[in-house]
DNA sequence: CCGTGGTGGTTGCACACGCAAGGACTTACC
DNA sequence: GGTAAGTCCTTGCGTGTGCAACCACCACGG
């Protein structure tokens, strides 16, 4: 006999629909971004995080950003992001410079190689995610989405209790 | 000189409904990972991946499980998996055991102890997944996302069923 | 002026992971 | 029966990451 559906028993707390929704997140999360690692390894030579970091350099007034907003926005640590911005001044994607206004603190800024790797990987990132996960949504599912995870984030930038003027730290 | 301005073309950057889909889902899921893995850590001493390698173990039949489907089902290089079991059989909590049909395949059968230490652990990571992720949805969301990810997912587990035009395997 | 506490970034260390190669075994095909 | 190809698991190596310790610096108070 074909058990169609396993009996939220002892064993299976979760029921169906809670278990669907977790564990699927879970490995569509795991899937995209395997997948998408490795189409932007494959194409450019870069990794997702890699990507991430360049991205939000690129939007970023004067293409830099401080290191630790930078950290914060990519959610890595602090020794993890120094590491990652090691290897891209090495590959001269990105540069260091230092802050005026706090002699602590360091920028990093995209250099013009930088800038035209961002440009090259941005549509190859783009239409993978659009491929491989926006274009399975209809924009209502999308905008549902968008409500669910404000609601799952405790807060979108570790800062407890963030106003509205979003950017407080 | 280049003009540095990508026009919205082809590769259109993400408007915001997307963005919000998208990258909510990064964030959650890093978030709750982080989350649910300091939980477990602290009160059982559980990373998160070997919680799910026990949960998986412990649905299975007479506790055990083919050492690459347990590879699979947690999303983890055989080469991973073979260190994960090699701490967990460390730690007592699970054992090794051949396969009379195979002789090269190896079983992962969960020990009394890892009977315990998960039954203590599950409590702990099924309290935080509702109260971090699933009470913060609806069940009709609950139910939305699990459509979702199944449109999203490539092929959980085999690729019977595949439509003619689908990329099979 | 000099401590004291807090912050930003880097370094030492350990760990988890993937890839590629290897060994043991099974299956398929001559 | 015997060889070739494929599968399952393990091992060597390189890499990316976090934590904790560290130094340099800011801000504040004696």
């Amino acid at each position: 006999m074909a058990t169609v559906e396993p009996p939220p028993s002892a064993s299976a707390p979760l029921d169906g629909r809670e278990l669907r929704a977790w564990r699927g997140l879970l490995r569509a999360h795991a899937s995209l971004c395997k997948a998408l690692d490795a189409e932007l390894e494959a194409a450019h030579g870069l990794p997702l995080t890699t990507y991430e970091v360049l991205m939000y350099m690129h939007d970023a007034p004067s293409r830099k950003m401080r290191m630790c907003d930078l950290a914060e926005s990519i959610l890595l640590s602090r020794s993890g992001l120094t590491r990652l911005i090691d290897r891209l001044q090495r590959d001269g994607l990105v540069a260091r410079q230092s802050c005026d206004s706090d002699a602590r603190g360091a920028y990093a800024v995209l250099t013009e190689a930088g800038v035209r790797t961002l440009d090259e990987a941005r549509a190859t990132h783009l239409a993978g995610v659009r491929r491989l996960f926006l274009e399975k949504l209809t924009a209502e599912e999308q905008e549902l989405l968008g409500d669910a995870w404000e609601r799952v984030l405790p807060a979108p930038g570790g800062c407890a209790g963030a106003t509205p003027g979003d950017d407080c730290c």
